[in-house]
RNA sequence: CGGGUAGUAGCGCAGGGGCUAGCGCACUUGGUUCGGGACCAAGGGGUCGGAGGUUCAAAUCCUCUCUGCCCGACCA
């Protein structure tokens, strides 16, 4: 590719709200350019990255038995209808309908249209098991977009998806696509970690997130350094210390202007842990087969040194989703908020109990009267509920398998792995005959990577204050080719020579100072960098230097620069394939 | 969806009832320079996001609306 015939231009400033330093370097190295909020389109550097990403994952597919294929954006609602999700997901699924009024959707996933696809495949279990993937836009219309690719509304994606006749082989095909992951992260050269997740819209319970640590991410994950625990925070345990000791009857106290636990607890001198923390939400519950909401008071008790997790109340309750309570909803059924407990509150409220309520004793909850409070409060005597682990994880907590302080991080999730088990097929009929001749639903998995999320996590990841870095497996080219010499004709000449021994090389023949082009080759930053220039030319030699480390500068002999640049490549490809990380999956 | 903020040249910004709307970068032409974002000269480019209103006069004031960004809610 010619400099002076390339699209796309470099930008000395960065566009407003370029606010990470990759989503930056992608605007300003003209790999991106946004459409509208979380819309953006690839130009020839940022596609031809993509491509080497998708080339990697198809690899990787392909190596673990995936065949590609692909399905359509647009689906008829009525595969969405069948499973429900038509009702039970909200705005973000964008619906229209055609010219003669049916119902359309654009798919913010795949489950659907491949169970569709399989159900009309697989009949026997002698085609059992099977797996397919493909790399395909998805449309969700996220209620904020931001931070550049992280987090878009249009995006590319690499889903997969197995059926199997058994738990034992969604297991195998879920360790592999586990393995693979890895693998394919590595190649790409992005650091992951893989956390125990919460399994969200897509049904199902097993499920991994594979995250990218970076403070851009908007996920918090948990883990401990001593025994290498992982979990997104919104399912992560923890130890909880219990403190029993024998019941002593209520006891009903003033307590004025105490509506916080840390008023509570220093208005009565004790530990916040000897409180009970009531927080209220309205739970929405849909029924999956007509589509009808229904709203619910939930009370969430919590011991008072501790929070809440929305997402782990969320699913103890099967609610589909959660919103704060407003004040008169509370009061409705027969609690005070500031002075709230499930005490004496109406019958059709679902109280769900963190178990650190349940193991401990004679806490200080509300009286659910303004300005009162309990003492030696004991849920099971005193009220009753649902135990369930509601608390929410944060670091120096006890690690639930080694009891070590747990840590907390930011990432970004680029990839998930799900064990749908029979959600779909079940809803969907997809069912094969097994030996016996009975019907059975196939069990599925699905399994994503986010191929855009991934270019903008690597260009976080592999960039200093001059502009991007990435690996050779993903960098658009793989030679930068800097001409600063007057005759064109070396350059003329060194251009097709290595083009025709098959390097992908990116000449810089525009006629700029020798400063822009060194400023616009940092900041595209092809891995290697040939310079021609007097200086060395004179002695039949071109200068080379690695952009990850633009301080060393090295020379090739002119006359054997198709060889030596072929060489350095295979010398930077393999050190990426000997950094890829081998990680197996074990079932729990 | 709530709160904030901003829409003026391709990008970054200034101007804030009055005459021809500016600046830097980018772009065009000519010349000089030529190994880390060169210099000189001459140019081109704008329905000031949109609609309505107030006014002798609106980029500027008012109303509505659209769009981007940030925080929150939300998020496989």
């Amino acid at each position: 590719m010619r400099m002076s015939r390339l699209f796309s231009k470099t930008l000395r400033e960065a566009p407003n709200g370029a606010d990470s330093k990759g989503y930056e370097y992608l605007l300003r190295a003209g790999f991106i350019r946004q459409l509208g909020a979380g819309i953006f389109s690839l130009l020839p550097f940022g596609f031809n990255a993509t491509k080497k990403i998708e080339q990697i994952i198809r690899e990787e597919m392909n190596a673990i038995g995936g065949q590609e294929i692909l399905m359509p954006l647009v689906n008829p609602a009525d595969i969405w209808k069948e499973t429900g999700r038509y009702y039970s997901i909200d705005k973000e699924m964008s619906r229209f309908s055609d010219r003669v009024g049916r119902d359309m959707v654009l798919a913010m996933t795949h489950e659907e249209a491949v169970t569709d696809l399989a159900r009309g495949e697989i009949d026997s279990y002698k085609r059992l098991p099977l797996l397919v993937y493909q790399i395909q836009t998805k449309w969700r219309d996220d209620p904020r977009p931001r931070a550049g690719l992280i987090r878009v509304r249009e995006f590319t994606m690499k889903d997969s998806y197995s059926f199997d006749v058994d738990q034992d082989g969604l297991d195998a095909q879920y360790a592999a696509h586990y393995k693979a992951y890895f693998r394919i992260f590595s190649r790409a050269g992005l650091p992951v970690i893989v956390v125990g997740a919460d399994s969200g819209m897509m049904g199902g319970k097993i499920s991994h997130e594979y995250m990218y640590l970076s403070s851009i991410g908007e996920d918090t994950i948990i883990t401990c350094p001593a025994c290498g625990y992982t979990a997104n925070r919104q399912v992560a345990a923890f130890a909880k210390t219990s403190y029993t000791e024998e019941m002593k009857p209520v006891e009903k106290v003033l307590t004025p202007e105490c509506k916080t636990i840390e008023e509570l607890a220093a208005f009565l001198k004790i530990e916040e842990r000897q409180t009970a923390k009531a927080v209220f939400m309205v739970g929405t519950f849909i029924n999956d087969t007509n589509g009808e909401e229904e709203e619910k008071l939930i009370v969430g008790i919590v011991r008072g040194d501790l929070d809440v997790e929305e997402n782990k109340l969320q699913n103890a309750a099967r609610a589909n989703a959660l919103r704060p309570a407003h004040s008169e909803e509370i009061l409705a059924k027969g609690m005070v908020p500031g002075y709230g407990s499930a005490i004496g509150c109406a019958k059709d409220v679902l109280v769900i109990v963190d178990d650190s309520v349940a193991n401990s004793n004679n806490l200080v909850a509300g009286a659910n009267e303004e300005g009162y409070h309990l003492l030696n409060t004991n849920f099971g005597r005193d009220y009753s509920g649902l135990v369930a682990d509601i608390a929410s994880a944060a670091a120096g907590y006890a690690c639930p398998e080694c009891g070590k302080p747990l840590s907390s991080s930011k990432g970004v999730e680029v990839g998930n792995i799900f064990q749908l088990n029979t959600r779909y097929s079940e809803s969907m009929n997809c069912c094969y005959q097994d030996e016996n001749g009975v019907r059975k639903p196939v069990i599925m998995g699905s399994y994503g990577i986010g191929v855009g999320r991934l270019l903008a996590c690597l260009a976080e990841n592999y960039s200093d204050e001059n502009g991007l870095s990435l690996p050779i497996s993903v960098a658009p080219m793989q030679v930068h080719l800097v001409s600063l010499v007057k005759d064109a004709e070396v350059g003329e000449n060194l251009y097709k020579q290595l083009t025709s021994a098959g390097i992908e090389v990116l000449y810089d023949d525009r006629k700029e100072s020798a400063g822009v082009k060194f400023a616009d080759a940092d900041l595209i930053g092809l891995p290697i960098r040939i310079t021609l220039g007097n200086r060395s030319l004179k002695e039949g030699k071109v200068e080379v230097k690695l952009r990850r480390n633009l301080e060393d500068t090295f020379s090739f002999e002119l006359a054997s620069v198709v060889e030596e640049t072929k060489a350095l490549i295979t010398r930077l490809e393999q050190e990426l394939e000997e950094a890829v990380v081998e990680t197996e999956w074990k079932k729990a």
